[in-house]
DNA sequence: ATGAGGGCATAAGCTGGCTTTATGGGCGGC
DNA sequence: GCCGCCCATAAAGCCAGCTTATGCCCTCAT
């Protein structure tokens, strides 16, 4: 890619050097606890490190941000407006960096896992990320280990004895297990802003859309599966693509119009990287659903789990 | 530590640490750079960093995690399955560090900047930082300074020449700005978990709203505005905090029911740190509106910046 | 008023991690 | 069979951030 465009896709090309420009995590936790303890000192023990290194932190993240943060006073240390600002947009790092670390933590934790999980691309990626925080919120001492890959891997890996909660969002269910379905998935045609598309007024019908080349995930992935049942198998692929990243880039590139989860593109719609036009007629709609072997009903780690799935999209 | 609560509200306490446990941002970059670029060599010619430092950084992300991340092969590197996982995780991060920048940039650029942007507090926390980014995408060159104030402060600044475009999110426009309708908010009952109401069958009675004490914004905030207005001048508080994130915090740690903007607990629904309370009876609805002084149509890069906030919620 | 305590800033020295430069070893294309 | 691309390893340098050691300021209580 020329990195012309003037898409910043992921993180890309020009001015680059983001890490030199935003705070480690490690000064964003400590702004975070000096917002919620009112003192450097405070803030810095419960970081685990000395007064000076918080003060001399904060100092130079305020150098590199050019902004003032903390009103400091011998009382203690307030949030500047520009610092309340500042630390609520740190969250959002540090929020995404404690479902990295989660997910990272399952990855690894491969041996002596209390709980072993095998779930889909879709829901490893975005939802089981938080699944994960919530449940070491209420049983820390829960080890989990999780695989990813398609529904079919999944119920092997139950079969198999080597999983013991799944998570799939396929069509169907596997033969030998039972599930019940934890949330639903939209799929939604996304484009550039500077597509046509993007500006009719009108929604896109049924048949249109089967008209149109579309970027589309490889044959057999999930997304196509429904896409093409609901089109009674009329899709036209533009480009098939292997990984709902790599769709995700060639449409926000401006290639074409792409069928796309709608947990997959939130940030996207959010920047006004894509936008999502209006379906007429259709519903792209899938269960996601966890899956166990027939008969053995969740049990301990996997039934608090579980519970956590149900409600939130 | 009393880390008696559960909750874990904003990467609190217990198993400190998270920058040792998530590789920092530059590492995660180079990661984004290896996945699109398919070779380490080139990933850190891009990053600016010589092929051995990558290598070693690379390796040493992979150590940090316990996970094998790249297949490396004489012709070039590709992502592992679990490196595909992880690359996705990290791309989250990345982007909320992107917003971050962005909107700190904003702040810091006070002077010489071609636009100057006024908003209320709940805009300006989550959701300029994605138009910035959206708006630096199409038009790089345009510097921009935001300053984040009440509705009050908002109008005062573009009345008086400080400020080019502003955002509000009150009920009535300040007199002497033409405005326009961006999105509208709506403002939710949440409750932790634990919560007696996160159980309840039958959604939420607006007179049962009314007759409980809500942890809520003080009054004369915008939130705590439309609340009264809808409830009639009824909403009990519970207590009355400052901040919309103090507010989060003391619902989160199961002080009792909160009434927040959707906007602002969405990583809080999606880790069930809290469930949203169905409500009948009530729509708690509020327009986000697009300000400027009456006559002076937004032009050049202000009505840039409209035309980008139009549409996503 | 006066002393104790909490809070922040500064200075000096050290350590560790990341980088760079320099090389070596595979694999594939021309 | 030579050249180019790609990755790994080794040695040495640089910078950032941490710690220990003080000093000053403010407030509150005696």
């Amino acid at each position: 890619m020329g990195g012309d465009t003037a898409g910043a896709a992921d993180g890309s090309t020009i001015g680059a050097g983001l890490a030199h420009r935003v705070p480690d995590l490690g000064a964003l936790e400590l702004l975070l606890a000096v917002a919620r303890l009112g003192s450097l000192g405070r803030a810095a023990r419960e970081t685990g490190i000395t007064q000076p290194a918080a003060s001399s932190r904060i100092r130079s993240m305020e150098r590199q941000l050019g902004v003032a943060l903390v009103d400091r006073s011998p009382r203690g240390s307030r949030l500047t407006d520009a610092g309340a600002l500042v630390t609520d947009w740190a969250r959002r790092i540090v929020e995404a960096a404690e479902a990295f670390d989660a997910g990272a933590q399952a990855l690894r934790d491969r041996r002596d896992s209390r709980l072993r999980v095998a779930a889909s691309m879709t829901i490893a990626e975005y939802l089981l990320p938080n699944w994960l925080l919530a449940l070491r919120a209420e049983r820390p001492d829960t080890a989990v280990s999780l695989h990813a890959g398609n529904s079919a891997a999944v119920a092997e890996r139950l079969l198999s004895g080597e999983a013991d909660l799944g998570f799939v969002e396929g069509l169907a269910v596997p033969p030998g297990l039972d599930a019940t379905v934890i949330a639903r998935d939209r799929l939604i045609v996304v484009t550039a802003p500077a597509h046509p598309w993007a500006r009719r007024a009108k929604p896109l019908a049924a048949d249109e859309l089967a008209a149109t080349p579309l970027i589309l995930r490889e044959r057999g992935s999930g997304t196509r599966q429904v896409l093409d049942a609901a089109l009674g198998g009329l899709a036209r692929p533009l480009i098939e693509l292997s990984s709902t990243t790599a769709v995700k880039a060639a449409a926000v590139s401006g290639a074409g119009p792409a069928v796309l989860s709608e947990l997959a593109v939130g940030e996207e719609l959010a920047a006004r990287r894509l936008v999502e036009i209006p379906l007429e007629g259709v519903t792209l709609r899938r269960d996601l659903r966890a899956v166990w072997p027939t008969g053995h009903r969740p049990v301990g780690p996997a039934r608090d789990l579980l519970g956590l799935t149900r409600g939130p999209a």
